[in-house]
DNA sequence: ATACATTTTTTGCAGGTGCAAGCAAATGTT
DNA sequence: AACATTTGCTTGCACCTGCAAAAAATGTAT
């Protein structure tokens, strides 16, 4: 039953980020891990499916996690030359700021979170795993 | 950034299991986690808040859960003596008939989407942490 | 005893996700 | 050149979840 401790773990950590991330700068969990790859990635910029994937979400998810972030000026959509099915999102400047802001709230609340897991006797191999990474 | 290989392991395991169990047993990932813990706890029996602690849940959520159980005939609540504010939910029959045919599916698709993980460099280790705890 | 706070569950509501179907563009086949 | 297949993304729909507020029962303080 070491899977339900994996799941748990999940839940609690990932509650924890979603809550801190939504009251301090108004992202939800998604869209700051969307504006993460997409920063990373050479000039910014990655085509849905390669998102999806990056992300683990279905593709349809990531159509509209992206409309959300474009809503929000955070990215812009690009079309992709030579396969004009294809389509690039871009983060925008404004991203790039508003993910900077971000990062430290979600770094810090992610160390707080595993160190409060850490305390349970059944969570504590798992989260030397993770750091251990 | 070791956080993401865990939420991209969860990811991908969680659907796998979501997927086989919707299909080949009509039961859901939280309900038939939900149908372990009562299966587990003496007399068949949790309060509600109990079930969303072992769960990882929201109390709403688990309001809901147990409501699809028992309209499925899996569960049945029962009034809690001493505390007219408590209610229990408490698996039948039928409740244990449905979960013993969906455990080995469970088991053999965990397995099987731990070996997928595992082929992938970046989720080996935190593959073996599961296996090992 | 009454008033107030706390606990336990449920309900209204809105948000994020996946599946299946649809549409447009590209590729392959004859 | 024409048609079928595949690929990439988007939309319709339903489901599950969390938050905030409400309702009912319990506990506490004056």
């Amino acid at each position: 039953m070491s899977w339900n401790r994996f799941v748990l773990l999940h839940a609690q950590v990932e509650a924890e980020l979603a809550r801190v991330l939504q009251r301090g700068h108004g992202l939800g969990l998604s869209e700051y891990r969307a504006l993460g790859e997409l920063a990373e990635a050479s000039d910014g910029e990655l085509r849905m499916q390669e998102l999806a994937e990056a992300l683990g979400l279905n593709q349809s998810s990531v159509t509209r996690l992206v409309g959300r972030l474009e809503q929000a000026g955070l990215t812009r959509r690009d079309l992709c030359e030579g396969d004009r099915r294809g389509v690039y999102s871009v983060i925008t400047e404004e991203g790039r700021t508003r993910l900077a802001e971000a990062v430290p709230t979600y770094e810090r609340s992610l160390a707080a979170a595993l160190e409060q897991a850490d305390a349970d006797p059944a969570l504590k191999p798992l989260v030397a795993a993770v750091r251990g990474s």
